[in-house]
RNA sequence: GCCGAUGUAGCUCAGCUGGCUAGAGCAGCUGAUUUGUAAUCAGCAGGUCGUGGGUUCGAGUCCCUCCAUCGGCUCCA
């Protein structure tokens, strides 16, 4: 007998060789048939995976993210199954889980698979399914392993099989099909009720852009038909809060071919609500001591030589502004840092000046790859809410909590409770990428994890997402499909204050360098902009808004009485405007609530003559009637609620 | 940049297997209606069917090039 303990403590004593689906059924029938995969010792394990020792057990259903990993990747065989039925010759390389599904790497060789194509895998794929065949797991030796796919003449499991040591390397089986496999599926292939085949994209085998492009077939399924329904129709209400969609229904933005991929317009609504969000981070910069600077959109070619710029991005950035003067050459500012550093550069500093915070609302342009643009979120011009600090070492953790304060104000008001922090650091195996020393670099990374452990962030680490010349702390939101965009980043730099030698007088009259932080709180307007569309879906807080009323008279003979209280209004610093058509309310009802304008105010013989105004709000309906005075007073109140003062 | 898909009026879309002057709703314009909490009625106007080539008696529809967009990959100072 073996003692298993269960994640509630409870200890159950089992006969030596039970499996954890036996554990379960003591547990209870019902809850047996809902458990689909299970961990022992912390180690994923085969729900039929016998059990010979005490420890404890872990059982997931659906609704646990492990249940669903070990439910994706036990699809990912069935979806290979069927790839091989249609497609014979195929070679199959990897098919993990997803958040969202699961997919499969492969080579299709001289065959091109297509959305044409999705309905008869998901048909098949759910017969082979239906034959509820259990997925058994089975050790093989290196030479076994090695043999079996060089027979098949598949380089890619080979190559993986090269990478593993002996004895650690296990199959699993499934009605005919074979695969190499780490384990953790569900017991048999029945419990898959429902399949979709998402999309087919191009991957590069091991994410290496040298290496053969394979398709990546993506697909999610479900233990009902009901909830593949439910996530599909998910799916189509986040299309609706896409950025791009709402930008061109709310006029905020468009783009034009003529001006050029990347190359966003902004509206006039748009530009009203930008410049809003900049007042609103000056007013916060100004109080945490920033000064503003202003630059120029293009730079001498040796300011990017100095910077290190040129080197790195030279010939994959747009090319060269050539002038009259023979050889000489300027470049679209893809960053504002050497600039603000030449700023530092034009007097002497004493430590008692230090820190310099000099921000400035800077457009840069990027040469992005076609492939990489996206809305609002990857553009070649973009506008960043830039600033660099110049500090004294000493100065380095204060600053750098400051700047944090600084972001979670700014995310606060806007209503991002649900971002990562992320420790973004130099991938290890590959420092070549990167300028400065190895101690400058610890120094940085140090100073990062030090601040956001003090300011009790939560953190994740990803080594490789550093910047070149530093590491970064970046503060991740999701889009409406899940997708992460990084908006707030604080960097620490000790290399450009060396490139650009820059210095400031210590109390023992030596010259020092001075640490530099680069840091956007909204990281850049466009992808802020973007990602707060999403996820308002266009009702912004209301001291953002475009228009904040609309006046609605009920017909023309109201019209005077409409721009009396629209005049009213605006002395108190609310925006509005009148629907002054000859429309019939019903109408100009819905044509307002089209375009989100949070208040409509309804005006007509009543309202004229009790001298007031019936107010409606967005997507709740008829508020009732107030005087100007108290509907003032409810606007300022609700503009306040969100605008706290830094 | 790479893989797959898409591109018809300002917007959302129809146009089947190639066949007369390419359709609809909304928006726009004109007129009537002066209206009480999500669409008043009528009329008018609006399209080189993304671009350039090709196949064909005939191309929005089939093929190729390029451009742009979408979903991924790679990249992201």
């Amino acid at each position: 007998m073996i003692k298993i303990t269960l994640p509630d403590g409870s200890v159950k004593t089992v006969e030596k060789n039970s499996t954890p689906l036996d554990v379960a059924k003591s547990i209870s029938e019902g809850f047996a048939r809902n458990v689909i995969s299970a961990s022992f010792n912390g180690k994923t394990v085969e729900t039929s995976t016998p059990l010979t020792e005490d420890g404890s057990l872990v059982l997931f259903t659906w609704k646990d993210d492990e249940g669903k990993k070990a439910f994706w990747h036990s699809s990912a065989h069935v979806l290979a199954q069927t790839i091989l039925h249609f497609y014979p010759n195929a070679k199959l390389t990897i098919g993990p889980a997803i958040e969202n599904g699961f997919y499969y790497d492969v080579d299709f060789g001289d065959a091109v698979i297509s959305e044409k194509d999705f309905d008869k895998i998901e048909k098949k794929f759910l017969e082979f399914a239906r034959q509820k065949n259990e997925f058994k797991m089975r050790e093989a030796s290196k030479s076994e392993a090695l043999a079996y796919y060089k027979e098949k003449n598949n380089p890619f499991k080979v190559e993986l099989i090269e990478n593993l040591e002996d004895g650690t390397i296990t199959f699993c089986d499934h009605a005919d099909f074979t695969d190499l496999c780490r384990g953790g599926h569900i017991p048999n292939t029945g419990l898959i009720k429902a399949v979709k085949i998402m999309s087919v994209a191009g991957a590069y085998w091991r994410g290496d852009e040298k290496n053969k492009q394979l398709t990546r077939v993506y697909g999610i399924s479900f233990p009902k038909q009901k909830e593949l329904k439910e996530y599909l129709h998910l799916l189509e209400e986040a299309k609706k809060r896409d950025h791009r969609k709402l930008g061109k229904e709310l006029e905020l933005f468009t783009f034009s071919n003529k001006v050029g991929q990347g190359l966003p317009l902004w509206l006039p609504k748009g530009a009203a609500l930008r410049e809003r969000l900049e007042n609103f981070l000056k007013k916060a910069q100004k109080k945490a001591g920033y000064e503003m600077v202003i630059t120029p959109h293009i730079g001498h070619k040796d300011l990017y030589v100095t910077s290190g710029h040129y080197e790195k991005y030279g010939a994959d950035s747009f090319q060269p502004i050539k002038t009259p003067k023979e050889g000489e050459e300027y470049l679209l500012k893809p960053m504002n840092c050497p600039h603000h550093c030449e700023i530092f550069n034009t007097k002497p500093y004493s430590y008692k000046d230090l820190p310099k915070r000099f921000a400035e609302f800077g457009t840069v342009y990027r040469y992005e790859q076609s492939g990489e643009l996206h809305g609002l979120t990857r553009v070649r011009c973009f506008t960043q809410d830039d600033a660099h600090i110049f500090c004294t070492p000493d100065q380095l953790d204060k600053e750098f909590k400051g700047v944090i304060d600084l972001v979670l104000y700014v995310f606060g008001a806007l209503g991002f409770e649900d971002f990562t922090a992320q420790i973004s650091l130099r991938d290890p195996n590959n420092k070549e990428k990167y300028i400065g020393s190895d101690e400058n670099w610890e120094k940085a990374e140090n100073a990062i994890m030090r601040a956001a452990k003090e300011k009790g962030l939560n953190t994740v680490v990803e080594y490789g997402e550093a910047a070149f010349y530093g590491p970064k702390l970046d503060f991740m939101v999701k889009d409406v499909l899940g997708r992460k965009w990084q908006l707030g980043t604080i960097q620490v730099d000790y290399n450009l204050p060396e490139r650009f030698d820059l210095s400031y007088k210590g109390s023992d009259n030596q010259l020092h360098k001075p640490v530099m932080i680069h840091r956007a709180p909204f990281g850049s307007m466009e992808r802020f902009i973007a990602i707060l569309l999403e996820h308002t879906g266009g009702n912004f807080p209301l001291w953002l808004m475009p228009e904040q009323v609309i006046i609605l008279p009920i017909s023309d003979k109201y019209k005077n009485y409409a721009k009396k209280v629209l005049n009213l209004l605006e002395n108190s610093e609310i925006r509005g405007l009148i629907d002054d058509r000859t429309e019939k309310i019903g109408k100009k009802i819905r044509d307002a609530e089209l375009q989100k304008i949070p208040y409509m105010i309804i005006v007509g013989e009543q309202e004229e003559k009790e001298n007031k105004i019936s107010v409606r709000k967005h997507k709740e309906g008829d508020l009732g009637s107030f005087t100007i005075e108290e509907f003032s007073k409810i606007i300022k109140e609700e503009v306040n609620k969100d605008l706290k003062e830094f």
